[in-house]
This record gives structure tokens, C-alpha cells and sequence, in this order.
RNA sequence: GGGCACGUAGCUCAGUUGGUUAGAGCGCUACCUUGACAUGGUAGAGGUCCGGGGUUCGAGUCCCUGCGUGCCCA
């Protein structure tokens, strides 16, 4: 009697045995494991909303390769954070709850951020076990806590005592909407924007006039300079010499440099400070005036004179019909350009002048470009995307946010001279809102009094924090008796750091950077980036349009876990892919197989006890050919998972299971293994469904789990496949093999060309045959004669007889029962 | 405009360092209720490997070039 159920029910078993891997710790970090470890970086996903198919995507590719090696033996730390700190948690809470933080006050702002994060947070945490990610539960973070709130604290003043960050009044990219300032990271392109571009005169001294083309007329009031190409004769002789806008009156220098376009408008170009990169480009190395004419809103302020407390927008139309009016309008024409907009809430970025702070990038570019070269990328070209990145770098790192929830800058500021006063290590973490700086008197001026020292009123850039995932690692063993330093002498650099290709310039880069600064090490090995999942039909899944059949819950609970998981190692490693129910199905006729193909076998292994060595004189051609495909097929996937290409890896066992296993071996085989009494075929199936088993459990860890525990666990040892060993193969296994194969092909030629015979008959291929003659080469005559009692078995012959054969080929005659 | 990737059967994709007759799944056709499985099995049809040029005894694979698609960056 088979050990296993006749029907594998996937909703019943795969949370019964999520539930056995809860409580026996199957994959809990043991600290104090003499031998080598395998430590992830996990991504802490931001808490802004529901879990996205792309996650599931992402998440389990990593989760695969996290299996593989623990069944290699390696100690697995594989810990879990949620990323809900900083500006995408501001905006989800106010469009979750109905709030504006303006409007409620910073501190219940900041509960109700907490309190939703939460929430999310346990919904998550269900789902991840749901799809069966092998976490340890145990090390789970938030980027908000009090631990990580620290390690960021702590990292920000190693950088800012060795001067990598710094503080400075700079033209920063600036969020109206937001009201806070922006990474270069965080700005998207935003492609065929339509806009004007309006040819306006500004008047010369000697009376004559000097055409201006500007996209942006409302900056009129911030013009502070004229620029040329100082290659172009047109207006050689002017520069030196001045021009005076409309409107405003104001007289600007006319200046050369290289990067005014002649062919661009009128080849002349005003300089506002600032309208966009260029223009704080000259401000900076031109020594120019500084007119700001925007405030933080987004609206016109004193300087802008009579357009004062217009939008943007507003004042733009204003201000252009105002010349029209004046006929100084001399020529108008529609484009599209290319404008940056704020990835968060799409608004067109600013350059507004703000105190932030910023960390060091653009002195450095070669040391990250190097650091990057030390570590492996899978697939290794991602790694050119970081380092395009990084050569395009225009601005240094602004983690100043003027929002209210975050990790703060632990420092103050003296009333008198500006110095900065920080926290010491032993006050992180600290709100400086709320504690009193660690002096009474300014360490630089000597002033003090009452609230002398002025709390920095903003927060970090949530990818301050999350740049550092790998220090907050350091910190979660601390429950089981280890610190945070031993943690760091003993497992850095970190061993894999998996994520989506979409977040190489940000969480990548800055982990890179943060690392360098902090340690002066990489912070991982190697990195496995994923692609993106794409909707049925190819497109980009959007996350506000979620449909249901998009909707990952819904998909675990139709398809079930193992088909989902299976889909996402479907692809080359690193490859976008889009949902195919399709290969959900694929997955579950997988699963299903597998369910059947060991509960058949278990009903012949019954209490089998298999051999220390192999039974090599019981093995029959059928069997050595068997195992020597199992051979090729452990050694291909393992190779294949070890260099992160898990998807030819996941072929390769299915193919052997599949085709060679099933199709072939257990046909052929069938006869010996019902008379019984074949220990050459009992040790076969038993070490070729057990290896199967163990090569898809990375893949398909629930229905893997299943039969390991119903069918194998006894004689194998373990109480969990995911805990088991890795499989290898026996060297007699792969003795003889290059005959073995020679022969096993033999046996498929005669299985098919007897199966074809029946199929151009319309026969069942269980009809009975009467004689069968088989020709083959004399080198594997024996082999055959050897392999008769299976020969006869797959292929019904009444009688069989092998002959040697006139060439290379074999061939088969067939009689059909008289 | 620059960079990266992709273009193989109706569809989704594999094709390792160049090497017999280019593969798989789904779909399609015909058949088989076979002693695990009909979410199965057997047999079969279906491809000028995006176009052009080159290197080579030999190119889906390497080089050049053109076209198309996607992404990243200006």
C-alpha cells in the first residue's frame, strides 16, 4: 500500500506544511554553526500598498537559490525587512487615512504612519509565508525601528566626522508638490512633453535688440546672465557687454561658454537661477548673481514683482501675455521636450536653493565603478547599468527630506554661528526635537541660553536608511547572543544581495557607497537581479491598475503556490516575463506529476532500505543507463544554480523526470518491478525519485516537502527535504557510463520504433506482439540480451530475440500475433 | 543622440566554448480509457533561426551593417 494519499490537494497541504516549517525552525539562523554561511541581503519592500506580482517575481528567484544553498550545507541567514520609513510611506498614509500631515501636526502624522505600517506589514509577512519564502521569521526589521533608526544615526555621523557628508545652502532638485528636495535617483525622465518656445527681445545697450528663445518666460525675474557658444561670430562682438530684460529692466552680463547651443533657438540663451541643470552649472563657475524667484510651493515670490503669489504655471501665461501685449513676442513655436519629473507624485522638478545635507559621490565615481567590478553580477551585464549610472552622476547625494516622518539628523544647530553640534553615540537614537543637544555652550562661539541650540527640522531620504540593510543585518542576532561586531568580523562581506534591475542606481549604488565609506569592503559577492513581470500581454503592470487575474493573492489561491513559484523560474536569469497562466498550468501538471510518479514508486519502496554502495551486480542495462542520466542531470543543474541560471537548471531536472524517468525508465522497468525481486530496479527508482525530489525543491517547495516527509524522510534521515542534502552522484553510477548510455539508447531505438509501429496501426501500446527480432551492433548485443526481461515488458513481445546486426544501426521486426 | 538587452515553430521561450538531421511546453492533427498519473500516454504536422555582407571545411552561435522591439541614460 502506497504511503502517500491518491490526490495531492494543494489548499489543504501547502499551509499545513508552511505550518511544520513555522514550528520545527527548518530555517533558522544558527549563529554558532562552525561552517560556511550564506548570508542575504533581502530587499525590504516599501510598505505603500498592496503586494505586487513583481515582487512574487523577484522574491522567489532569490528564494530558490537561498534553497540550493542551504541544501549545500551552508548556514543561511535570510532575514526579512519592511521598508516603511520616509517619503512613499508619507504619501501612501495621507492617501490611505484621508490625512494631510500639514494639517494634523508632526506627531500624529507620524502615528498614524506608524500604526498603518504595521498593519501592512502583518499582511505581508502572511503572504510571503503564504508563497514560501524559507525566512527566519525571527530576523525581521523594520527601517524605522529603534535598531535601525540607530544603525543610521550612527552611520551618519562616521560620515559626517570624515567629512563624506556635509551640509550646504545649494541649488538642490526640488519637489513643489512634495515640498521637500529630491536625489537625482529619484527624478524620472518624462519623454514629449509639450511646451513653447518663445523668442523674446532683451535690449542692448547701444539701442538694438537681442533675441532670446526660452521655454520658461515665468524665470524672466530670474535671469542673471546671457550666455553664447563662444564659437559663434554672430555674437562674438557682444559678449562682455550687457542686455536688459523686459519687463523687469534688469542689465545681465552677456557671457561665452561652451555650453550654449548655437543651433539651439537664437543661439543666445538666458541664465536663470535656476531653471534647470545647466543654469547652476554657470551660476557656480561664472560667479554669477542668485535671484530666486520660486518659492518652496511652487509659487512666484517678491522678486517676481507684480507676478508675486502666481503659480508657475500662472505666471507663465501671464508673463507671455504681458509681451505680447507689449508686441514683444517676435516669434512662437510648439515642441515636445524632455522635462525631469518627480518619480513620486509626477510633478516637474524645481531648482530651489536649500540647507541640505549630502554625502560625497561625484569625487569618487572610479571607487564605485571599481567596487562594483569586485562582486559578481548575475546576469553579469546588469553590472554596465550601475556603472552608466554612475558616469551620469550630475549632483552629489541630497538625503535631506523636509517631511515629518523619518529617521532624523541627530544634530542641532548654534543660534549664533550655524555650527553643528551631533549627537554622541551613546543618545542614538534621538530626536532632536525632542532632546537637548549633548553641550550647554557652543563648542565653536562660546554662546549659550535657553534653547540655544536649533533641532535639524527634517528627515532623512528613506534610501539613507535603506542603504544600510546590511549594518541592520549586524544587529539582528543580537537576541541570540551575538553582537553586532562579532556579527560584522565574522560574515562581511554579506554573501548575496538579490533584487530588481529597477533599483540598481539607488538601492545598489547607495548600499555600494554607504559600505565603501563605513568599511571600506563591498557589502556582498555577489548580486542577482531580476526582471520585471509583465501583464499577459507584454506590457508594464502598473500598480494603481492592479486586475484581479494581477492580483498575487488571488493567483496562490487558484494555482497554488508551488505553480505561481514555478512560473517565476521560467525565465533566463535577469529577463522580464509576462503572467501566462499557461505556465501556471505547466507548474501544476508538474507538481501533480511528481505526486504521482513517487506515491507509484513508494508502493514498490515500501520500507526499502537502500544500500551504503550501489548493488552494482544487481543492476541491469536499463538501470546503469537510468543513473548515468542522473549523473549528467546533478551535475548540470548544480552547475547551472550555482552560476544563479536557476531556470536551466529547472529544465534540465525536468527534462530527466519527465522524459527519461517517467516516459521511459518507469515503462520499461515496470515488469521487473511488479515480479519484484529487482534490487537493481529498486535502488534505481528509489535514488532517481528521491534525487528528483530534492533537485525541485528549491523550485516546488511544498509538494517536494510532501513526499520527502511521506516517502523518503525515514531512510534519508532528514525531517525536511529543505534540510537535506544536496544530491550527488555515486561513482558507480557514472562507471562504465560511456556503455551504459550506448545501450540505454539502444533500448529507447527498440521502445520506439516499437511504439511507432503500434501508433501507425491504431494499436494501444499495451497491445501484445507476437516475435520480436532485434538487430544492433555486437557491442551492445549483450547489453540488450541482458535487458530482455524489460524489453519484453514495455514493448508486450510474446517472444525476443537479439541478433548482430549487418551495420551501425538497430533495427527491430516486429510480428503481430497471428 | 549614447549605452544595454532582445528578435529562433501559431504562442511563450531553451539553445553552454562555432560541429551530425535546430529543441521544449502550450496550441494543432490522428490515435490509445495502458497495472502511477486523462493535470496522462503514443505518433505526427509545423522553422529561408529579422534582412544583407564577411570570417571559416562548417555560423542560430563569431565580426560588420541595416531594420524592428524593450529598458536605462542624455
Amino acid at each position: 500500500m502506497p504511503a502517500l494519499p491518491p490526490k495531492y490537494d494543494f489548499r489543504t497541504m501547502e499551509p499545513a506544511i508552511q505550518a511544520t516549517w513555522d514550528e520545527s525552525g527548518v530555517y533558522h539562523f544558527d549563529p554558532g554553526h562552525p561552517g560556511d554561511a550564506y548570508l542575504v541581503d533581502t530587499p525590504p519592500p516599501t510598505v505603500s500598498g498592496r503586494i505586487h506580482v513583481g515582487h512574487v517575481y523577484s522574491y522567489t528567484q532569490a528564494d530558490i537559490m537561498i534553497r540550493f544553498h542551504r541544501m549545500r550545507g551552508r548556514n543561511v541567514f535570510y532575514p526579512f525587512g519592511f521598508d516603511d520609513n520616509g517619503l512613499p510611506t508619507e504619501v501612501f498614509t495621507e492617501n490611505n487615512r484621508g490625512v494631510r500631515a500639514r494639517d494634523i501636526g508632526r506627531r500624529a502624522f507620524i502615528e498614524a504612519c506608524l500604526g498603518l505600517s504595521h498593519e501592512v506589514e502583518e499582511q505581508f509577512e502572511r503572504f510571503w509565508k503564504r508563497l514560501g519564502l524559507s525566512v527566519d521569521w525571527r530576523l525581521r526589521y523594520s527601517t524605522i525601528d529603534e535598531r535601525s533608526r540607530k544603525v543610521s544615526q550612527g552611520a551618519f555621523l562616521h560620515l559626517h566626522a570624515s567629512g563624506a557628508a556635509y551640509r550646504q545652502e545649494a541649488p538642490t532638485l526640488w519637489c513643489t508638490t512634495c515640498r521637500t528636495g529630491v536625489a537625482q535617483a529619484e527624478v524620472d525622465d518624462k519623454a514629449d512633453v509639450p511646451s513653447q518656445f518663445s523668442t523674446i527681445p532683451f535690449a542692448l545697450d547701444d539701442g538694438k535688440e537681442l533675441l532670446i528663445a526660452t521655454t520658461r518666460p515665468e524665470l524672466l525675474a530670474a535671469c542673471v546672465a546671457v550666455f553664447v557658444n563662444p564659437g559663434d561670430d554672430r555674437f562674438r562682438h557682444l559678449v562682455g557687454s550687457y542686455a536688459t530684460t523686459p519687463i523687469f529692466g534688469a542689465r545681465v552680463p552677456i557671457l561665452a561658454d561652451e555650453h550654449a547651443d548655437p543651433g539651439k533657438g537664437t543661439g543666445a540663451v538666458m541664465c536663470c537661477t535656476f531653471g534647470d541643470v545647466t543654469d547652476v552649472g554657470w551660476w557656480r563657475d561664472h560667479g554669477l548673481d542668485l535671484k530666486i524667484a520660486v518659492t518652496a510651493e511652487g509659487r512666484m515670490n517678491e522678486v517676481a514683482g507684480p507676478y508675486q503669489g502666481l503659480t508657475l504655471k500662472q505666471a507663465r501665461s501671464r508673463v507671455l501675455e504681458d509681451l505680447a501685449a507689449s508686441g514683444l513676442v517676435r516669434a512662437q513655436r510648439a515642441i515636445e521636450h524632455v522635462v525631469g519629473v518627480h518619480e513620486r507624485c509626477g510633478t516637474e522638478i524645481e531648482y530651489l536653493l536649500a540647507g541640505q545635507w549630502f554625502i560625497r559621490l561625484l569625487d569618487r565615481k572610479q571607487q564605485w565603478i571599481d567596487a562594483g567590478r569586485r562582486m559578481s553580477w548575475h546576469p553579469d551585464h546588469m553590472r554596465t547599468r550601475y556603472e552608466t549610472w554612475i558616469e551620469g552622476l550630475n549632483w552629489d547625494w541630497n538625503i535631506t527630506r523636509q517631511r515629518y516622518y523619518g529617521v532624523a539628523f541627530p544634530v542641532w544647530y548654534c543660534r549664533a554661528c550655524n555650527h553643528v553640534v551631533t549627537a554622541t553615540p551613546e543618545m542614538l537614537p534621538v530626536d532632536p526635537q525632542d532632546t537637548p543637544p549633548p553641550v550647554t555652550a557652543c563648542p565653536a562661539c562660546g554662546s549659550s541660553g535657553d534653547d540655544w541650540f536649533v533641532p535639524d527640522p527634517d528627515v532623512m531620504d528613506t534610501w539613507a536608511t535603506s542603504s544600510l540593510t546590511p549594518q541592520i543585518c549586524a544587529t539582528l542576532v543580537e537576541p541570540f547572543g551575538m553582537s553586532a561586531e562579532d556579527f560584522e568580523a565574522r560574515f562581511r562581506p554579506m554573501s548575496l544581495r538579490p533584487n530588481a534591475h529597477d533599483i540598481i542606481r539607488t538601492w545598489d549604488f547607495y548600499t555600494i557607497v554607504r559600505s565603501v565609506y563605513l568599511t571600506g569592503e563591498i557589502p556582498w559577492t555577489d548580486v542577482l537581479i531580476s526582471g520585471h513581470a509583465l501583464d499577459p500581454s507584454g506590457k508594464k503592470i502598473s500598480k494603481s491598475k492592479l486586475k484581479a487575474a494581477e492580483d498575487p493573492t488571488a493567483m496562490l489561491e487558484q494555482f497554488s503556490a508551488d505553480a505561481v513559484r514555478y512560473w517565476t523560474s521560467s525565465v533566463r536569469t535577469g529577463g522580464d516575463t509576462s503572467l501566462s497562466e499557461e505556465v501556471f498550468r505547466n507548474g501544476s501538471k508538474l507538481v501533480t506529476k511528481l505526486w504521482n510518479a513517487v506515491r507509484f514508486g513508494s508502493g514498490f519502496l515500501e520500507g526499502y532500505a537502500p544500500p551504503a554502495e550501489a548493488p552494482v551486480s544487481e543492476l541491469n542495462p536499463t538501470d546503469r543507463w537510468l543513473l548515468a542520466r542522473l549523473a549528467d542531470t546533478i551535475g548540470r543543474a548544480t552547475e547551472y544554480l550555482a552560476q544563479y541560471e536557476f531556470a536551466a537548471a529547472r529544465i534540465e531536472v525536468e527534462k530527466f523526470f519527465w522524459t527519461d524517468l517517467c516516459d521511459n525508465y518507469l515503462e520499461i522497468a515496470k515488469a521487473r518491478l511488479y515480479d519484484g525481486e529487482s534490487p537493481g530496479a529498486h535502488y534505481t527508482l528509489h535514488h532517481a525519485l528521491l534525487t528528483v525530489t530534492k533537485l525541485l525543491a528549491p523550485f516546488i517547495p511544498h509538494v517536494t516537502d510532501a513526499v520527502y516527509t511521506g516517502a523518503f524522510a525515514e531512510s534519508d534521515g532528514h525531517g525536511s527535504v529543505h534540510v537535506s542534502r544536496w544530491p550527488e552522484p555515486s561513482a558507480a553510477w557514472t562507471s562504465g557510463n560511456e556503455h551504459s548510455v550506448a545501450v540505454g539508447n539502444a533500448i529507447l531505438e527498440v521502445t520506439d520504433a516499437v511504439r511507432r509501429w503500434k501508433s501507425d496501426r491504431k494499436l494501444s501500446v499495451a497491445a501484445p506482439l507476437g516475435h520480436i527480432v532485434v538487430r544492433a551492433p555486437v557491442a551492445i548485443c549483450d547489453g540488450l540480451r541482458e535487458a530482455a526481461r524489460d524489453l519484453v515488458g514495455v514493448t508486450r513481445a510474446g517472444t525476443l530475440s537479439v541478433e548482430v546486426g549487418d551495420d551501425d544501426a538497430v533495427t527491430v521486426s516486429i510480428s503481430a500475433l497471428p
